[in-house]
DNA sequence: TTGAACACCCAT
DNA sequence: TGGGTGTTCAAC
């Protein structure tokens, strides 16, 4: 008999471009992993291509040293779902691939020395799996007729169709996915559902879990994120590469989970930011989610009570369907919002007295308030009162941020670049020693709500007072036990969590993304507001929320008072058609950092050159714009100057032709090896 | 990305 | 002359 000789092209995770050839002596199929010999060293590798010839000299490829063959074969669909991603974003395609995996099956450690004993998966089997906790049962709540209309919509669609769901807050979201979930489990089918944040898991699970359960088997609801230690990720994405999960819940990692037989995508919240991954490959995983459901021809529900403008702009093109939900589900009305203009007022420690009147009342009726502020820490600055010095960090062009720390010492810290440093004595320009905190943030609002509301019980929940694993879910229960009367929060609090005994929402400082550069700040800062209103008077059907802003003229507080996301979008569509920026173009982002920022202007320069010429030869350069070189707002972040150069089309394929040529003279470019750099496909901050 | 090879520099 | 540091290049 004949010795076998395949040629296999396998991909690693590595920024150079790849596969690489490789010969396998024994059987090997498409989405296997091998070990493989790679320079001075060995790496695991995923088998992408069985071509008939190898594109490298046959005399220098190497031997694949090992199959491994303890999980099935990645399926070809999934593989032409990650080919998809690494073009449209133009990455290698093992940086997609390897790092979807989870890390005991791409590291070389986890196969090899004396306690690897038969390989991860091996031992992983071997352990006995603990019982899984019954499920309390609960009751199906009859639909309203509009989530009964969305549900038939989407358990009647044939094939792919996308579906936009839009109703506020309380207007039973959840409910229509548990029950179109449920409609594709019956069809024997599996379910992937995102949902932007890791806080907003355990609580989605635990719906998911008692709904489902009965349908799917205990083992058939699996979740996966990023905060699962290594055992446990492995042992989701086993089970769902093994079928055994029916229903899988997750952030946007997940959507690149190992199934191919879904009946159903659900993105839920599918305007939140977190959906767009911010380094390696920054892939957005409600875009990807749209395609996947594509390619697999099945429906995707989106939704969102603030849908992207790029969504709505989709439903107006009739390529996505929207479904109403109209009321909250509960016949509870919406909070009434109050703009307070503090332009002439006298404020209390940043609180206006028409606020703090209205905490009063509501805590008199034993109802609790959140205080929301999207700023952590005790204040954005320390102060000198003699000098003016304002505290600044030193590795970036940024002001440091004033924390409370233990024991109520003080301590700066850069929320840029991590550094910390003590409370100087004395002002370091002028020696003075009146030195005061400028500006509020979290820490300091909740020091001076315990001033004003001694009986009250405060809590601030916020990135610093939940850094422990868990400690999170710990402070959210506490506030749902009613072992709180004022909270107050960043972002973390305003998504997701049902308060029954909120009445009142106070916003401060609003205002400070109204002003931002990013022409996306408007939109996002409406989503925030709508969400963080959502809060109040979901069951008590009196909430009110109170806005504290120098300009209750603009429209996205105009927008806000009304509960009106169409106005608003309507409004913003118009300026961004007018503009030509999208979902009206397409962007994509050149970004540079180096020690001089001169350095980073030159690379970018020399960049933008080359793309000129580029679309001048390929002829497109009708259709695309190249800005020039900026600096970022922020220049200096640890030390390294950065800048950015953004391109423009309204037609995707010359953009993305471009890009693909513009990033191959790059990479031979010797320049672009003295700095980092990178290239975002629709970036969503610029 | 990782490592090896190579150039350069300064102190002994 | 040795060894520490930085730069360049190849890897199927």
């Amino acid at each position: 008999m004949r010795p076998v000789t395949n040629w296999v092209s396998v991909v690693l995770d590595l920024p150079l471009g790849g596969p690489f050839d490789y010969r396998a002596t024994t059987a090997v199929a498409v989405g296997d992993r091998v070990i493989v010999p790679f320079g001075h060293r060995k790496m695991i590798g995923v088998v992408v291509d069985l071509p008939s010839e190898p594109s490298y000299d046959p005399a220098l490829v190497k031997d694949v040293e090992l199959v491994l063959q303890d999980i099935a074969p990645l399926s070809q669909s999934w593989i032409k779902f990650a080919r998809f991603a690494a073009e449209y974003y133009q990455r290698p395609l093992g940086e997609v691939i390897l790092p979807a995996l989870p890390s005991p099956l791409r590291s070389l450690a986890a196969y090899q020395g004396k306690r690897a004993a038969g390989g991860p998966v091996a031992r992983l089997d071997k352990r006995r799996k603990a019982a899984q906790s019954e499920a309390m049962q609960s009751v199906v709540p009859t639909l309203s007729t509009g989530q009964q209309a969305a549900v038939d919509a989407i358990g009647a669609s044939e094939g792919f169709k996308a579906f936009l769901l839009f109703g506020v807050t309380g207007s039973g979201k959840t409910e229509v996915y548990l029950h179109a979930a449920a409609q594709a489990l019956a069809r024997g089918r599996r379910v992937l559902m995102l949902v932007p944040e890791i806080n907003l898991t355990p609580q989605f699970e635990q719906s998911l879990r008692a709904r489902l359960e009965p349908v799917a088997g205990p083992e058939g609801v699996a979740v996966l994120h990023s905060a699962l230690s290594d055992g446990e990720r492995l042992r989701a994405w086993l089970s769902v590469q093994r079928g055994q999960a029916r229903i899988i819940l997750g952030t946007r990692l997940s959507i690149f989970a190992p199934i191919d037989d879904l009946g159903l995508l659900v993105v839920d919240e599918e305007h939140d930011a977190s959906y767009k991954q911010q380094d390696g490959l920054r892939y957005s995983a409600r875009d990807l989610a749209v395609w996947r459901a594509h390619d697999l021809n099945i429906p995707i529900v989106l939704g969102s009570a603030t849908p992207s403008l790029e969504s709505w702009v989709n439903t107006q093109k009739k390529h996505y369907q929207r479904l109403d939900l109209p009321d909250r589900a509960r016949e509870v009305t919406l909070p009434t919002v109050r703009l307070v203009d503090t332009r002439r007022l006298q404020m209390e420690h940043g609180l206006s007295p028409h606020l703090i009147t209205a905490m009063r009342e509501r805590l008199a009726n034993k109802e609790q308030v959140l205080i929301f502020l999207n700023r952590r820490g005790y204040a954005p600055a320390l102060h000198c009162n003699s000098c003016g010095w304002v505290s600044q960090c030193s590795r970036c062009t940024t002001f440091t941020v004033l924390h409370r720390a233990h024991q109520g010492r003080h301590q700066l810290h850069c929320h840029h670049c991590g550094f910390q440093q003590r409370v100087p004595k004395a002002c370091p320009e002028c020696g003075d020693q009146d030195m005061q905190p400028m500006g509020r943030g979290t820490q300091r609002i909740e020091e001076h709500l315990a001033e004003l509301f001694p009986e009250a019980r405060v809590l601030r929940i916020d990135a610093d007072s939940t850094r422990k694993k868990g400690s999170a879910q710990a402070l959210f229960a506490s506030v749902h036990a009613g072992e709180v009367d004022i909270l107050v929060g960043t972002q973390m609090v305003a998504k997701g969590h049902d308060f029954a005994n909120l009445g009142l929402v106070g916003v401060l400082n609003a205002d400070a993304m109204l002003f931002s550069q990013d022409f996306r700040a408007p939109e996002r800062l409406f989503a925030q507001l709508m969400q963080v209103s959502g809060r109040a008077g979901r069951h008590s059907g009196h909430g009110e929320v109170i806005v504290q802003t120098g300009y209750p003229e603009q429209a996205v507080y105009q927008a806000l008072l009304k509960h009106d996301y169409t106005g608003f979008a309507q409004h913003t569509i118009r300026e961004r058609e007018a503009a030509a920026l999208p979902p009206f173009s397409h962007q994509a982002l050149l970004s540079a950092e180096a020690r001089e920022l001169q350095t980073t202007l030159d690379f970018l320069t020399t960049a933008r050159d080359i793309a000129t010429t580029l679309a001048t030869q390929l002829g497109s350069a009708e259709v695309i714009t190249l800005y020039d070189p900026v600096p970022l707002r922020i220049v200096r972040v640890d030390n390294m100057c950065r800048a950015q150069l953004l391109v423009e089309s309204t037609h995707r394929p010359a953009m993305q032709q471009l890009l693909r040529h513009w990033i191959a003279e790059l990479n031979q470019d010797p320049s672009a090896r003295r700095l980092n750099w990178q290239l975002e496909v629709d970036p969503l901050e610029i």
